[in-house]
DNA sequence: GCTTGACTTGGAGTAACTCCAAGGCGCTAG
DNA sequence: CTAGCGCCTTGGAGTTACTCCAAGTCAAGC
């Protein structure tokens, strides 16, 4: 699979993935004969993990801790867990924080909602 | 009321402000005698709504029109229930993918305190 | 054999901060 | 009354995580 594909199913730009490689989070994706990237589905797999991490505000560092011990690996399970679990806890606190500032959004917009009613009185 | 205390109490950093204020997402806050911003009340209400809406994803030329359309006065009130409805949204969209990443994690967390369960063994 | 289109690399540009240097003001301790 | 201290000012450089672009390569189709 080339990096188009790639990219679509992913949901990752092909410069993003790039990126990714050249940053040391994803395994050197080996080259076809005329030198273009040929992704595995197991690379899928990772993409799709990396990419969730990253859309949940994992900064790229951890990411690349995160490669490197899965690049290790059985006996980094343990270290990995502790980082998922830490990220778990951050995912969880930014989600609370959304939902408070979610609440406010809804009172503003029920206040310009009667606001706008009464202006078309 | 000054900056450093205007910081602490908005959750955002005192350059975070200087920078708000330079790119017109405040009004002009006035200096006291010796040229330091003064800022009142009014002025710490919006400093929340703003950092609310930075936190939840609003980009800062997002934020621009609205504050812009929030000095022009009450007859942009249509306009701004607009632009709040489509942040909205937005949100929604995003807290729904944040929570469908926490299932996975949730998943891969217990996948590997299982595998960490059998390494003791 | 030439064009088309997807790919390659390296590097510049962007958003939204974040940090730093150089200097000013006002309080207080000596 | 002045030296030091802390907080403030501005302008500008640095950071993160992309995102876009230019120049060149290669395989396939006409």
């Amino acid at each position: 699979m080339r990096i188009a594909e790639a990219a679509e199913i992913s949901g990752l730009s092909a410069d993003t993935i790039r990126f990714y490689e050249k940053s040391g989070l994803l395994e050197p994706i080996p080259r076809d004969a005329s030198g273009h990237r040929d992704f595995a589905p197991s690379d899928m797999g990772w993409l799709d993990i990396i990419s969730k991490l990253r859309r949940t505000g994992m900064p790229m560092k951890e990411m690349q801790q995160f490669a490197e011990l899965n690049a290790m690996g059985k006996h980094t399970i343990p270290q990995r867990y502790d980082l998922l679990k830490r990220h778990q806890m951050r995912v969880a606190a930014r989600r609370a924080d959304i939902e408070a500032c979610e609440k406010i959004l809804e009172h503003k917009l029920s206040v310009y909602g009667k606001m706008k009613e009464e202006m078309n009185v």
